[in-house]
DNA sequence: ACGCCCGCCTGTAAGC
DNA sequence: TGCTTACAGGCGGGCG
């Protein structure tokens, strides 16, 4: 399931192949994978002949700006793959949904088998079009400012549809005692609060476990009884965790078909501590990693090592 | 407010 | 060996 890690791969891939091309022709030949438009065609026409200005992401959603503000999303779900190959001529694999050809030849492919992901067209937010800095909106926001891929707040305003998102853990820095009040505001088990988009955004199943095992916390601990030190690890745990993913370019697992651009597997399974060891020792501790159930999902941790 | 379940999907693998 | 069932889970929605 590609998470944060496997998303912002993607994004520095595409940031060096499309940034600057411009599209020729969109082909969707599975219209569940644009189903926010009212129609294939209407996708189309809001794609084609547009060029790519740049790449950035927000959670574990893909954002191309367009030259005309539009932006093109790309959301993976659990199964998709985005492809870049070099010709038309190479043959599609199955469940190949969207087609982006580009007039400098060369194709960016949208692969879904459980078409639980989707692409969409965005429209900029049109709201007050007069005079900025007059209710003073822009600059003054709870949300910190974003530092690589593009500032947290212009994307949210950018993609209406994605304002929802909570703060992007590798984008938008902020420090342990804020991170300790947003987890005090909350009464729920970590590995829930982890997992809430609405609270932080592109954590998954598979980071929250590793992120809870970095951290020496189980997943069921209620947000709000934290110590300062346990806040602290937990914070530092999500974006050490998250970087070192990334630097591995995400991970790919023996019955998952995340690849990057390419086609190439991720590099970051091997040093997964917990998820998908149940009954493995433990890198730390050396007892056995178990499994739990929560909300019909599985959880791997260490009994000994997470309190 | 929160935990939990369902439906959406297909491919893989375990079970009988 | 072949069929059936369970499982994988992001996300939105509903229910208690």
């Amino acid at each position: 399931m590609p998470e944060l890690p496997e998303v912002e791969t993607l994004r520095q891939d595409l940031s060096r192949e499309v940034v600057g091309k411009k599209v020729k022709s969109v082909a969707v030949s599975n219209g569940r994978s644009v189903r926010r438009h009212p129609s294939a065609k209407h996708f189309r026409a809001l794609l084609e002949g547009r060029t790519i200005k740049s790449v950035s992401r927000l959670g574990k959603y893909l954002l191309l700006t367009l030259d005309n503000k539009h932006t093109l999303v790309v959301h993976l779900g659990m199964s998709g793959q985005l492809l870049r190959v070099k010709s038309a001529k190479e043959p599609k694999p199955k469940h190949t949904h969207v087609v982006i050809a580009f007039t400098q030849a060369g194709e960016l492919r949208y692969v879904d088998p459980r078409t639980f992901g989707e692409m969409f067209v965005s429209s900029p937010q049109t709201d007050d079009p007069k005079a900025p800095g007059t209710n003073g909106s822009s600059s003054s926001s709870s949300l910190p400012p974003g530092m690589g891929g593009g500032d947290g707040l212009a994307l949210r305003r950018q993609v209406p549809e994605l304002a929802h998102l909570g703060f992007d853990p590798i984008e938008d820095v902020m420090s342990w005692d804020r991170f300790g009040l947003l987890l005090r505001q909350r009464h729920v088990a970590l590995k829930t609060l982890l997992m809430d988009q609405q609270f932080v955004a592109g954590i998954g199943n598979l980071y929250s476990d590793e992120i809870l095992f970095g951290a020496g916390l189980r997943y069921d601990r209620p947000s709000d009884q934290l110590s300062a030190t346990e806040v602290r690890r937990l914070y530092r745990a999500m974006v050490e965790t998250l970087a070192d993913a990334i630097k591995h370019r995400g991970s790919t697992l023996v019955d998952e078909q995340y690849r990057d651009l390419f086609g190439e597997a991720g590099d970051y399974q091997g040093s997964h501590q917990v998820y998908n060891r149940e009954g493995q020792s433990c890198r730390r501790c050396r007892n056995a990693i178990v499994r739990a159930k929560t909300a019909g999902r599985s959880t791997f941790y260490c009994e000994h090592c997470q309190v």
